[in-house]
DNA sequence: GGCTTTATCTTGTCATTGTCAAGATGAAAT
DNA sequence: ATTTCATCTTGACAATGACAAGATAAAGCC
């Protein structure tokens, strides 16, 4: 049969596929943001790509090595939505950039609610794969260099600057893991100004 | 053959068991806790208990249904937990009443840490199991009725108060999701003097 | 007591899944 | 042109969730 279109990774007439890795990685996400975790499978990823069953395995070897590799990219992507925003912020008040940048860590757990829980789900001192620890390593730098420029100290010196870096990660991830599991009890409807506003000050608070 | 104790709650002899309902949710919490939700299954909970592999499904209905009941029977726990740590507060000053109930909260995620996350692993907006509803609802409502103790109006008619609500939620929670997944650094030898300061520490913003 | 009803638990079965082993394919290296 | 190797497929097996049908015993009823 024909090729369908030069964009479609993986042409239905090549044994080869191109880029699984990429394509596995793609569709796992959309797996996962459609069932979440419980009704994720490595079959049913590699039936969306169209290849075989076992297919993934040489790329991941097994199901956690999908995960994990999905909870890395998910780190990626999240750091960078906060550093958009924190870019997107006129100000160059550290204050300001961090209050920023939270906005970034709630847009990331709003856009992506099941991955974000994938990449929080389990202890660091059990993640095997080095990409991943190194993946959220960087999030947590990205805060603790905004503590840093907040108090003129670096946080790995100064442990009260350490203790603001806590309390502002505690906030931040508090109020996203809450509010993507609509325990805060937001309307759906005119709900984004509210939910800025209540993260600005909660935010806030965590700097005092 | 003979019954083993009367304490025990399965008599091996017995078609019957007693309370088997009890004894798979007290099964299916060692399980969680030992293997997390990932190598949960009804199957292994039942041979626990020493039942068949399909028992669990007159009581519960699916795994989702017996996941529901262990999360209610947790939120119970929870519940019991901030209450037993405020209780034991001396001071009946709102504020060290309200720090007391948060250390509870933070008792109860390290002591059963996969509870924890599954009780928190879903939207309370698709929970169907009212049960469970109502459970985390009254957890929810401890820590507003701290609040409104703190500042002498319900959260439901102050909408500032609710912010507090929401605040000092968020960080608890946030700090407790951190905490236990040891994202914040944390030493494990010597800490729970320095965690407990810190949590002091970074509530008290929250309440600011 | 004897009978029926009902809740409880077991056995058997099927589709789905994760994992492994062995083989097929084709690209790259030599 | 041949070899080598990464990539993907096929086939198999045990574990699991879910369902149907049957076995057991407790409770209700006469």
């Amino acid at each position: 049969m024909a090729r369908y279109c030069s964009l479609m990774l993986k042409s239905k007439d090549s044994y080869h596929h191109g880029d699984l890795r990429a394509a596995l990685i793609k569709a796992g996400e959309a797996v996962l943001s459609e069932t979440g975790v419980a009704g994720f499978s490595l079959r049913s990823v590699a039936k969306n790509v169209g290849v075989s069953h076992s297919a993934p395995a040489h790329h991941f070897g097994d199901a956690k090595g999908l995960l994990d590799a999905l909870a890395t990219e998910g780190f990626r992507r999240f750091l960078a939505a906060m550093q958009a925003r924190q870019s997107a912020e006129t100000s160059k008040d550290a204050r300001q950039q961090l209050l920023a940048s939270s906005h970034g860590y709630l847009d990331f757990a709003i856009s992506s609610p099941a991955l974000f829980r994938l990449m929080f789900a389990t202890d660091m001192s059990n993640v095997k794969s080095e990409e991943l620890a190194a993946a959220a390593q960087a999030s947590f730098m990205h805060l603790a260099d905004g503590v840093a420029r907040l108090r003129g100290v670096s946080p790995f010196e100064e442990p009260t600057a350490m203790t603001d870096v806590m309390a502002i990660w505690s906030m931040v991830h508090g109020f996203s893991e809450l509010y993507i599991s609509d325990r805060l009890g937001f309307p759906d409807c005119k709900a984004p100004e509210d939910r800025d506003a209540v993260l600005n000050d909660i935010i806030k608070r965590a700097m005092a």
